[in-house]
DNA sequence: TTGAAAGCGCTAACAG
DNA sequence: CTGTTAGCGCTTTCAA
């Protein structure tokens, strides 16, 4: 917790001038080999590091990229991991930012606004509720925001993998399938929407609106439109969840309701993290590549940042059913 | 990617000065209460946030917490969720930082440098090779390095872990058994080190050198060392591995050598990452309570930048371990 | 109640 | 080859 040595106490000890340090530091031309020498010497002694923000603050070009999400929750866990093994032979550095204090609506615009122009050369957005920003830096967003994007983006299949999920639990023999949606304003959120529908009606179901509930994704939302659902008379024997964590949270709600889970009740959740997979019993669900989505994020940006026109703007990749133990046929 | 607007595009814009827009957007005394709505009108009209980078320079706080790690790899990412649950109701934001670039020994310090005296109020080092670092704001360190410690630090009971690992081997019948070391830089490997080998001393097995690989917990070094040791004629019959993406390598390195895991080869990692379990066959590992790491971390941080003297500076959790698909007997 | 001015640590002209 | 100077966008005295 010693005080941080600045570019002045470097000029300082080296008896040179600032400018001249930070030329040496920077391997700029022009400076005395003899010299170099010595300031480098004295950056060794002092452990002198420049401060990354100082720099910044004047020459419009960092090495970093910034990854900004809501929250370091599993799914954006992943894409980070994604991103980091993308970058990990470039020459970038990574930066993740989650803006704990505003998880008002625009989190991401603020987020961006804060950091970009100073601090990040390029930044990727993980499921951003405002797709309009105002950055001058290039930006992909992952998984975005319903509504005109006029930002590169990548996702994968929702559609395909709400219908696949809805269609597997029909197959099961359920008749009555319940789906707690999404944060209403991704785009992905919508896409499972339709797709569970489109399964129903496809298959002559009819689509019972006391089925329907609204989880936009928070736990306690989750929580109660679950409680609701399943403590009606006429309640369903399946229910699709717009993602793991809201299909964990029915699968708990469900043995506090005393049912068990497959016998009383199927559930498939949607994306496939980690937790999924570990829950017990193991949470069938739709596997989403997110890893990938971060890699290709992250591909896309290094070419807009290189200044090159990207072929495909908007990437979408497919997803996949896994069955494992929250499915079976009603009892 | 329009230009991002500054304070000085606020203050022109509102015909005050720059100074009046950072008092009104900050709510400090002195400014008439119409001043103030103008401004903030004209803020919301331009979508203007102040930049993160210029304001930490000058104010001392900034209100963001820092996770400086090497990698983004599943450990880190598991710490990470840990530290982003402990800081969701904080009003702290939360910055992650790696530096891609530097994959050289003292990452940290280097990082820590740059970011810490503006940027960040107070950083968790993951897995840092340095520990005498000179930041101007508190530090917490998660499974540090060896040696002397004079920041507070998180880690897991990794002699423990690996005695019970080893142990567990021993119990199988397994009686060559061979270990793939970590970084030896860190305590933590070291201590598997020990328990691997106390283990063995404690069942009246020889510690044979030809046993103990190098794998600094990097892919093509683990690689190499598990390709030496598999194809001896006298080859062990079980390996254990310093953590999980190890014993992964491992896996397939046996594999690649037509042996089948676990008939032929016992593998135990350590950590239980998620890809331990994804793992086919689905990796028998040393869990340790990754997310529980980070909370901690960040609990203990919190602490030290109130001004609380932490009673506790240096804690140590639990392991256990999680036997899975690839332990056997010997064939 | 407001604004002018200094300065955070650093880089980039430009002189010397 | 080196140092002086002028900011980057912002906050903070201190006068007006």
């Amino acid at each position: 917790m010693k005080r941080r040595p600045t570019i002045t106490d470097v000029a300082a000890a080296a008896g040179v001038s600032v400018a001249t340090v930070s030329k040496a530091v920077n391997g700029r031309y022009g400076v005395a080999p003899e010299t170099v020498d010595r300031v480098l010497q004295v950056v060794a002694d002092l452990g002198y590091e420049s401060s990354l923000i100082a720099s910044s603050m004047r020459s419009r070009t960092t090495g970093v990229i910034g990854v900004l999400v809501a929250d370091f929750e599993p799914f954006s866990a992943e894409v980070l991991k994604g991103v980091g093994q993308a970058l990990s032979d470039s020459r970038y550095d990574l930066l993740a930012y989650s803006g704990t204090r505003s998880t008002a609506e625009g989190w991401e615009r603020r987020s961006l606004s804060r950091l970009s122009g100073t601090l990040i050369d390029g930044a990727i957005m993980v499921t951003p509720t405002v797709v309009n920003v105002n950055a001058d830096v290039p930006v992909v967003a992952i998984d975005p925001h319903t509504g005109p994007a006029d930002l590169p983006t990548v996702e994968c299949d929702s559609f395909g993998g709400a219908l696949q999920a809805t269609r597997s639990l029909i197959d099961l023999g359920h008749t009555r399938i319940g789906f707690i949606a999404g944060r209403p304003d991704l785009r992905s959120s919508i896409a499972r929407d339709a797709g569970y529908r489109r399964a129903l009606t496809d298959a002559g179901l009819p689509v019972d609106p006391a089925l329907v509930g609204s989880g936009s994704y928070r736990q306690d939302a989750v929580r109660m439109a679950a409680l609701e659902m399943l403590r009606r008379s006429d309640r369903p024997t399946a229910v699709f969840a717009a993602n793991d964590l809201s299909a964990l949270e029915i699968v708990r709600v469900a043995s506090e309701l005393g049912l068990e889970v497959p016998r009383d009740l199927s559930v498939i959740g949607f994306d496939d993290v980690p937790e999924a997979s570990k829950a017990i019993p193991a949470l069938s669900t739709v596997r989403q590549p997110m890893q990938v989505l971060g890699a290709e994020a992250a591909r896309m940006l290094l070419d807009l940042m290189d200044g090159i026109t990207p072929t495909v703007t908007h990437v979408k990749l497919p997803t996949r059913l896994v069955l494992r133990e929250t499915t079976a046929p009603p009892a």
